[in-house]
RNA sequence: GUGGUUGUAGCUCAGCUGGUUAGAGCAUCAGAUUGUGGUUCUGAGGGUCGCCGGUUCGAACCCGGUCAGCCACCCCA
């Protein structure tokens, strides 16, 4: 018998590594829960109908197919082999597959409003926190399984929707300890006028794209990209010069004005900024306006955020989102404008483990153990322990007579902080011994004050 | 999808220019220790050297293929 494996690109949780996922969602959920959001979840597999391009063609590449049943029915054999002709030349089939795994949350969620509209309340705010699929190259940080957690508010739009997501993302990360997180915005109505200044609306994915890059790969190669999408030199040195904007956010302000204020989208674009900015301005939010921001997605027609981990965490992004002002229309039901964010969880977990952010008792499940020392007595402890589950302690006790030595190491492996010790002594005198395993304090407690006893 | 790199005990790794029976630390189990863990000491178990094939008198080591992990690119979370 092979060795049995798991798919490129999974991963098992350990219930070490559960615990510490369970904490950063838990807190998350929370986050959401406290701003009115309602739970959703959506179905693991979509029709591929509804998934295929919407993710642009490298998207469509990544979907994980799911092949039909029945394929192997010698009386559809003819008519399978046509089909697959089709798929060899990169077509897709209804024959061959017609329904894939999900990836990502936005679209299916987009599904789910265009279908149920009619029974929703607008504005319509929810979370969703589940798996999704992509059939891409695992690397690092990248995983062909892996978890969003997502939240969108839609049928509105009022900017307080952005204020209010923002908020969350500063909630959540200062609960998690992550205090030197810092919130970019920037809007898509400034890169759209900033493709208008350069002569044409039909540049703003050139633009956006090799922005995006600014980060990674430096201004020069954003230089040679931008010329490579077809840019002229003077359109590249206005860009140049927008990239140049620095400073504080009403100095960022003020050079955006300066560069892209008589174009229309441009002043909106300045608006939406100064108002989120000047809304939020007041807490300790660490929201900077980056003009550089850019984010790949191309359905983005408003604000656009990223959250970036502390500074000195070699780890980029940890969120991001932004407002789409038509996702629906996709799917047959137009002019249902939305806003979101996401959290990248795997990420996030990364960076709490590299700055050690995880609370110590993250690891507690089990709260006191009861050593079992011999039949009279493990009867005993198992009618203790009973009272104790009746007042939702969690415990247990030592599956069989051991020594003591083995029944301590146990409780230490599983990070149980209290044991207790109900031996032939201790029945005599009707008293169980407590023992705190980090401090090694130990004190007497009859039988019938353990049941209120505090641990 | 393209390219690079790694694969030896449960884990981290050593293993010389190819040479007889493949090693260490940690972990596990047992004992020192029959009511007090974390330390120490003693001993034991555990490997088809990722898998398949080739070269060779002889392969963990060389060659080809394959699978998996990691890394970079494309793209993205």
């Amino acid at each position: 018998m092979a060795k049995p494996t798991i798919p490129q690109g999974t991963r098992d949780f350990g219930p070490e590594v559960v615990r510490k996922r369970t904490y950063i969602l838990h807190t998350i959920k929370t986050v959401f829960e406290l701003y009115g959001f309602q739970p959703l979840e959506t179905p693991a597999m979509e029709n591929l109908d509804t998934l295929m391009g919407k993710y642009g063609e490298e998207g469509d590449k990544l979907i994980f197919k799911i092949l039909n049943n029945g394929l192997d029915n010698p009386e559809k054999e003819k008519q399978v082999r046509e089909e697959f002709e089709k798929v060899l030349q990169g077509k897709n089939t209804k024959g061959i597959t017609e329904r894939a795994l999900k990836y990502d949350l936005t679209i299916p969620f987009a599904r789910f409003v265009a279908m149920n509209h009619q029974q929703l309340h607008f504005p319509f705010k929810r979370y969703q926190v589940q798996p999704v699929w992509r059939a891409d190259r695992p690397q690092k940080g990248r995983y062909r399984e892996f978890y969003q957690c997502d939240a969108d508010v839609v049928g509105s739009q009022s900017l307080l929707n952005e204020v209010e997501l923002a908020s969350i993302y500063h909630e959540v990360f200062t609960r998690l300890g992550l205090n030197g997180y810092e919130l970019r915005i920037n809007s898509r109505n400034i890169l759209a006028a900033l493709a208008e200044i350069c002569g044409g609306a039909d540049k703003l994915t050139d633009i956006t794209v090799a922005i995006d890059k600014l980060d990674k790969i430096g201004l020069e190669k954003v230089k040679e990209e931008l010329v490579q999408r077809g840019l002229n030199s003077s359109q590249v040195s206005i860009i140049e010069e927008y990239l140049g904007i620095r400073g504080s956010n009403p100095e960022i302000l003020s050079g955006l004005s300066k560069l892209i204020d008589n174009s229309k989208t441009g002043k909106k674009g300045i608006d939406e900024l100064s108002y989120l900015s000047s809304q939020l301005a007041s807490g300790q939010l660490h929201l900077v306006i980056d003009p550089t921001l850019a984010r790949g997605l191309n359905y983005y027609t408003g604000i656009i955020f990223e959250a970036k981990a502390p500074a000195g965490v070699k780890m980029g992004s940890i969120g991001g989102g932004g407002r789409y002002d038509d996702l629906t229309g996709l799917f047959g039901v137009p002019n249902i404008p939305g806003v979101g964010i996401s959290f990248g969880v795997d990420r996030i977990y990364d960076v709490l483990e590299e700055l050690q952010l995880f609370p110590a008792d993250v690891h507690v499940g089990t709260q006191l153990l009861f050593f079992n020392l011999g039949e009279a007595e493990s009867k005993k402890a198992f009618e203790l322990l009973q009272q104790l589950r009746q007042r939702g302690i969690r415990g247990e006790l030592y599956h069989e007579v051991a020594k003591f030595d083995k029944q301590f190491k146990y409780a230490e492996k599983k990070h149980i902080p209290f044991i207790v010790i109900v031996g032939e002594k201790e029945l005599a005198t009707q008293t169980c011994t407590i023992k705190e395993l980090a401090t090694g304090r130990q004190q007497s407690v009859s039988f019938t004050d353990l049941k209120h006893h505090n641990f």
